[in-house]
DNA sequence: TTGTTATTTGCAACTTTGTTGCAAAAGGCG
DNA sequence: CGCCTTTTGCAACAAAGTTGCAAATAACAA
């Protein structure tokens, strides 16, 4: 049911259905968080590394994916939720990273909100990161011995 | 003067008055748009890529200059207006990236929008990275021919 | 099922950016 | 000036991004 999910997806984008492209939609459906081009290689470590680096900007180009951005200089990327074009990302929601284990994740139901800019400036898109501590590892940290 | 406020910088922060130091300072201070690392060893290239590297990482733990987030995975830098020290930064503003001249602007006078997140997650702090045509580019655009 | 063609992949090679250890150079201070 | 600590430059390496090209493979139609 989900590889169906996955050809349809492909076909939709007019791609080709290849395992690496498969396997990589495979891995974005399956985390729950913002994911690498290092961390699809770690979990994808059976195709080469310009393979896995081609398939991400077609996807990008595509408006498959999206990027979110990172306070490391690394950029991570995430399932477009929406439907995303070519030419316009659609998606306009907050990215949460969590400052205990670094994940990243898409809070579809936050949007960024409104920006007035100064005169002069046209606005195109945005990007909102918050940094915190996300539910799983607050739960973790609240159950942990005191000190 | 210039030279003055810079010398005083450096010493409100305990660190040593290099020339390397009070150079990129310099150019902090100069330039109207966040820098990144490159930047600076184009602009300063009589300094070696690693003592730039370190200058960067020291200013940042001090808390003499923030990083601004960029779209393309290059982290760029710019001055902490208000006091930010070691261990919190207080800059909270916006920062802009014109799709035009690539140059991102921090602007000081739009803060960052109070974000509520769902139920179980900390908020720490956030950065909010616009994207659009500055100021210099629009009035640049509006002037040139009709196509 | 097989052949044809355009697309995709893997490999090699290279560029750019980030990072560390260590000895020489330079800053702060009496 | 002279001492001591910090900073710098160099070498060397690690990690990430990027390109060209030939071999492999998906799509499609015979
Ligand atoms: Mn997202
Ligand atoms: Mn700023
Ligand atoms: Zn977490
Ligand atoms: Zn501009």
């Amino acid at each position: 049911m989900t590889a169906d999910n996955i050809n349809m997806l492909l076909k939709t984008f007019n791609l080709r259905l290849t395992e690496c492209r498969k396997d990589v939609i495979g891995v974005f459906m399956e985390q729950h968080h913002a994911v690498s081009q290092p961390d699809l290689e770690l979990l994808l470590n059976h195709y080469d590394r310009v393979t896995l680096y081609r398939t991400l900007t077609t996807f990008l180009n595509k408006g498959i994916i999206h990027k979110v951005l990172d306070d490391t200089g690394l950029t991570k990327y995430a399932l477009c939720s929406g439907h995303c074009t070519e030419h316009h990302h659609a998606d306009e929601h907050v990215h949460f990273k969590c400052v205990k284990c670094e994940n990243t994740i898409c809070i579809d139901t936050v949007s960024v909100p409104a920006i007035t800019l100064p005169d002069g400036f046209t606005y195109l898109d945005a990007s909102l990161l918050v940094r915190g501590i996300c539910k799983i590892c607050q739960t973790k940290y609240n159950h942990s011995p005191a000190i």
